[in-house]
Order: structure tokens, then C-alpha cells, then sequence
DNA sequence: TTTCAACACGAAAACGTTTGCGCAACCCCT
DNA sequence: AGGGGTTGCGCAAACGTTTTCGTGTTGAAA
């Protein structure tokens, strides 16, 4: 098993010093062509790689990505991981992640880890527990330190640093309108507590259509469910919540979901009420992912462009990083929706 | 903006060496108790926290773990990737995710970008074009460096490490031996080219449970896609082919499929045919995700644990970059599989 | 008063790089 | 032959740690 060979061990075969041969390696006109090729030759023969921890020691930087995120098993989020890694690697950087599980405490744990040297930057997005208990102190310090962030999706007015998000609110809005363009009197929304920053826009995008078209917003319309957990692990409960939304609103001709799952299965509690869809009821989900894709009817969705967001909040990162300025002037980068047309509207 | 402190900073303000604020905050008793209080209380005044690089330099290793998959936008990668993630955080690890795309290039060059110091060892799924080529130097060479990797799902037989695997052909025969004792007579298969390992083993499966019932196998039931692309963006060929696959069997009455995708675009395709499912049909699929838990009908499917798959990995590798003894002995863990039944089947 | 252990701390090496500077050796010109 | 300019290379510092070893001071024992 032969080690990775370093700088000293050239230099010691070949009877220079180490500072020549790591000048020869950067092909440095300070030595002789003769002892450049020598060495050259000899570290291609040797496969000699710079050892990378040295340079970000010597450097203070270490050329990589600190993500952050509440979970990974999502579309949403594999894909924004999935931009950022492009364009990281496309600029010469690697990507470190850390999960949240939603948990505050994680989220800090992951941030003091990676804090300490490991990174030069973070891209995150903000854990429900964290956004809950509104406590920030732990973005705040980092910035202070030096280290940049840039957040997406779930982002926070307190804190101070780039920001990429979709405009819930327009998304929502034109959701919502195209239902009501499709024909639909009586539309309900199924969205979550308000703390998630992005379904209160989105259920405020929902009633700012309903007003713009003079429909009176009915409080037995708006479904918030409760996430203390996965809401995966608790599919019954979220099957019953619904079920209940349809039998108290027996003219519900429309659904805007604010996610994905939330959409699905009010598709399929509309089916086991034996609703056809879209005739009887129309669907809009949001977050264009598989299983709006694949799901049957086909789910109207909007679409949230993920990799755009992370492909941007890498861009917005990298350019801090590699700015010589150290102005401090944070952008917010609002990406369009799309609204994406399947089966589950007319 | 208050840069990281360093030990050297301390030192310098409270007038003692760097080496006695390094022993004073690791509690040396070489220390006097007043002293180290002292630089103690300062320290964390100061929030000091080691830089995890110059450490990582001088005990040579880093603590993080390098992962190399083919894509994350993925229900069983991402969880897949969950898993080792959640053993790396509780033994003291970080995790850094490469991306190969399915690509040769990419797979290697990833590699090489983080064999150079910035992890310990690796853990990673080898992409098709590299199954394909079947060039595993890089793979060989890196071992070789004394760096450990453990290989999981996609594996091969050429390199000598640690795997983690489920037994796919197990899982498959009794998936396809569950539609024969479900009624079915006719029984196609939808898989891969045989380059990819795992399509192969399923295949295989496939055809040990046909032969254990004196079924013939018809290669007209055995319909192998080409992966050149992505499938996602070629479903309509896909559906093209599948098509024909029932209208060459009229009597076709079970599908096996060794992907979500697979699978679930049979149904589709049945669906527009006009086949109940499972009262025409049945159909099971491999791989327990998102796809099959909400699809209508549901998908019965092999479930791989995806999640253990991880776990298992994380712990081999981490044992390994621990463990004290040199010696090479290299494990190959199967876990089961699990068949979930849903309604695709009776 | 001398001797010696215990104590408390500093100096320095090491991990693997890069780079500014110094210094010989050589050549050319006067 | 002496001065000045090039050429080619080595030295050493620096990044931030940890740890071994050395050393000066103290106090107590002889």
C-alpha cells in the first residue's frame, strides 16, 4: 500500500529542496528547465496530488460548500442540492451536507460543526423547529464571523444575507385565479401553520385571488394541518382532516394544496367520495415534483424550478466568497413560478 | 466583524504560549489550576472553537466521509444517503456528496477531487457508464492509497472492498413467485440492459421463480429498456414500448418491474388499455418509494431498506477508518428485502 | 547550604503547502 | 580584475493545532 506521496518525499528523492520542487510543480521560471522536468516527471510517475487540507490551511479557505437542510428524502430539496452541486463543481468547489430533521438543535449542532474552518460558506434552508421558536441567533453569529449564508425557500426577515426564494405569494395567486377561470365557485385551500413562512404567502396569495374576484373568504375553507411530525407518518390523520374538509363543504368544486402530498391525497379521499376529478373537482398542488408527475389524474401543479434555486443561491455564494469587496449588500433573488398543466383541471 | 479566534490570539492576550492554552483547554494538569482557569474563562468568553482543518492536517484524518452516487434527485439514493448521514453525525462524522451522474468522467474526477486529503473514506454506488466501460482503476488506485471504500447497490465483483447489498435476486424470485401463487400465467418482466448489476440479478430472479414452476420463459416477456438517457425524459418511448409489450400478449395477466417508474408506467399504460388492475393485471414493482406508496392503485413492491442500506454502510466504513488492525478483510452485507403489498396486486 | 523532586510553563517539531527573500555562482562588460 | 546583473536554488515563515521535551523556579529534605 503505498501512501500518498508528498512534497518532502520528491524533494528527499530527488535531493532538492522542498520549496524547489513545489516550484517546479507550479512551473515557476525560477528554476532551470533541466531540475523542472526532473521533477515533473517524477511527480507524474508518483501520481503526486496536492494534499488539500494544507492548502485550505495554508489558503484559509477551503473551497467548499456547507449545505444545510431539514430533510433530503424531498424533491424539492434533492434537486436544489442537485443546482448547487452543478454549478459548485462547475467553480471548482465541493459540497458538504448536514441535515436538520427540522430539528433546531440539529440545525445548530450541524452549523457550529461546519463553522470551525470546514467551510467557507453556507447555503440553507431554515428548519420548521427554528422558524417556530424564532430563534436566529446562531445565523446571526455566523455572518458576524464572517462566514456568508445564503438561505432559500424558507428564509427569515430577521437575519441579514442573500436570499433565493419563488414567489409564493404570485405562484399562489395565479393558482388560485386559474382555478377560478376553470369555473370553480367554491375552493378550498389545504395548507400549513402559519410559522412556515411559506404557507402563510401562500395561503395569503390564496385570499388575495379570492378577493380580487369578489368571492367571500369562508373560514371552513382554509384547512391548516398541524406537522408536528412527518406528515408521511401520519397519512390517516391528514386522510381524516380532509375527508372532513369535503362532507362540511359538499359544493367544494376546487383544491389548492400547498404541497405535493397535501394535493395527493386530497385526490384520493376526492376518489374514495367518489368525486371525479377534474369534472366534479379541480386540484392545484405545489412543487412540481415526481409525484405530480406520475400521480393519475396528472397534478396541476407550480412549479417551484428547484434546481434554478440552487444553481442561483450557489452563483450568489460563490460571488461573495470570491469578491474582493467586502461590502456588505445582501440581495433577495425571486424567482419565478410556473404553473405547470395537467388532468387534475379542466 | 470578529474573525474566529485562534489559540495564538489567546496566547498573545493573556501572555502565556500557545502550548499552554492548547493543554489549559484540554485540562492538562501539566497546567497550574489558576492558569488554566483563566485562559478557560477567556476561551469561552471568546466563544474559541478548534479549527477543524488545522486538525484535520495534523492527525491526518478529517472526520468526513466522502459520498459518490449517480444522482440524489432519487427516492432511494437520497434516503440511501439519510442513512449514513444520520451513523456519520452520531460517531462525529461529516459527509460530503459528489455527484456522478451516471457519468465515467464525472465519477472519477469527483474521486480524485476528494481522495487528496479532504476525506477519509468512501462510500459510493458505482454509476452505469463505469458499469458499462467496466474500468474500476480508480477505484483499485484509491484502495490501493489506503483509503477504504464501501460499495453499495450497484457493486462489483472486480473490486476487492467492503459492500453492503440487497439480495435482489431473493427478492425478485419471490416477488414474481407471489404473482404465480396470485394466479398469474403470464408473466413479463420490464428490466434493465444486464450491465447494471442489479438488473441483471432481478432478471435472474425473475427466471429461477419461472423455472421453480415449470413455467417456460418467453424472451417475448422479457422486455429489456435502454437506459442511455434518463428515463424521466423519455417516457413516451418508454410507454411506446411497453404498449407493444401487451399488445404482443394479449394474455399477459402479471408484470414484474425492477423500478418504481417501470412499474408504474405499465399501469398507466394498462389503464389507457383498458385492463383493471389487479383484477386483469397485477403488477409489482422494486424499490419502495414515494411512487408506489401514492400511486392508484397502490404498487405492490420489494422494499430494500434503503435507509439500512446506508446505516450499514456508514458503520462498515467507520469501523474500518477506526479500527486499529491493518488487516484487509472485506464484507460483503446482504440484506433482505421486503415485499410491501399494496393493491396492484390481489 | 547543597541537592533533588515537583511544578509550571516555554520552545520546537510536526502535519503539507506556498512564497518572499537571501545568497551563492556564473557571465558579461569595462 | 573588479563590479554588476542574471540565474538557480535553499531557507524560513506562515496557516492552527497538539505534544514531547527541556528548563527555570520553587520548596523541602539532607
Amino acid at each position: 500500500m503505498k501512501r500518498k506521496v508528498t512534497l518532502k518525499q520528491i524533494a528527499k528523492e530527488l535531493d532538492v529542496s522542498i520549496g524547489t520542487v513545489s516550484k517546479a510543480l507550479r512551473n515557476s521560471k525560477e528554476i532551470s528547465e533541466d531540475t523542472r522536468e526532473k521533477i515533473q516527471a517524477f511527480a507524474k510517475l508518483y501520481n503526486y496530488k496536492p494534499n488539500n487540507i494544507a492548502l485550505s490551511l495554508k489558503n484559509r479557505k477551503t473551497k467548499t460548500i456547507g449545505i444545510i437542510i431539514p430533510e433530503i428524502v424531498h424533491h424539492f430539496f434533492s434537486k436544489v442540492i442537485m443546482g448547487i452541486e452543478k454549478v459548485a463543481n462547475k467553480r471548482g468547489y465541493n459540497v458538504i451536507v448536514g441535515l436538520s430533521n427540522e430539528s433546531f438543535d440539529k440545525e445548530v449542532i450541524n452549523m457550529e460543526m461546519l463553522a470551525n474552518g470546514s467551510i467557507d460558506g453556507f447555503i440553507l434552508s431554515i428548519s420548521k423547529e427554528t422558524l417556530l421558536q424564532q430563534d436566529y441567533h446562531h445565523f446571526k453569529e455566523t455572518i458576524a464571523q464572517g462566514m456568508p449564508i445564503v438561505m432559500f425557500d424558507r428564509v427569515v426577515n430577521e437575519v441579514n444575507c442573500d436570499k433565493v426564494i419563488v414567489d409564493d405569494f404570485q405562484g399562489s395567486k395565479n393558482a388560485v385565479k386559474k382555478l377560478i377561470a376553470n369555473g370553480c365557485r367554491h375552493i378550498a385551500i389545504i395548507t400549513t401553520k402559519d410559522y412556515v413562512s411559506v404557507g402563510r404567502l401562500r395561503t395569503q396569495g390564496y385570499l388575495e385571488a379570492l378577493e380580487e374576484h369578489k368571492f367571500e373568504p369562508e373560514s371552513g375553507l382554509i384547512l391548516k394541518i398541524v406537522e408536528e411530525l412527518d406528515a408521511e407518518d401520519h397519512l390517516e390523520e391528514l386522510e381524516r382532516e380532509i375527508e372532513y374538509l369535503f362532507k362540511d363543504n359538499p359544493e367544494l368544486d376546487g383544491i389548492f394544496a400547498v404541497n405535493e402530498l397535501y394535493a395527493l391525497t386530497a385526490m384520493k379521499v376526492a376518489r374514495r367520495l367518489n368525486k371525479n376529478i377534474p369534472e366534479d373537482l379541480q386540484v392545484i398542488g405545489f412543487t412540481d415534483g415526481v409525484l405530480s408527475k406520475h400521480a393519475t389524474p396528472g397534478l396541476t401543479t407550480v412549479s417551484q424550478h428547484a434546481l434554478q434555486i440552487g444553481e442561483k443561491a450557489a452563483e450568489l455564494l460563490i460571488d461573495k466568497l470570491e469578491g474582493e469587496t467586502e461590502e456588505e449588500s445582501y440581495q433577495t433573488v425571486v424567482l419565478e413560478t410556473e404553473l405547470i398543466e395537467r388532468e387534475s383541471t379542466k
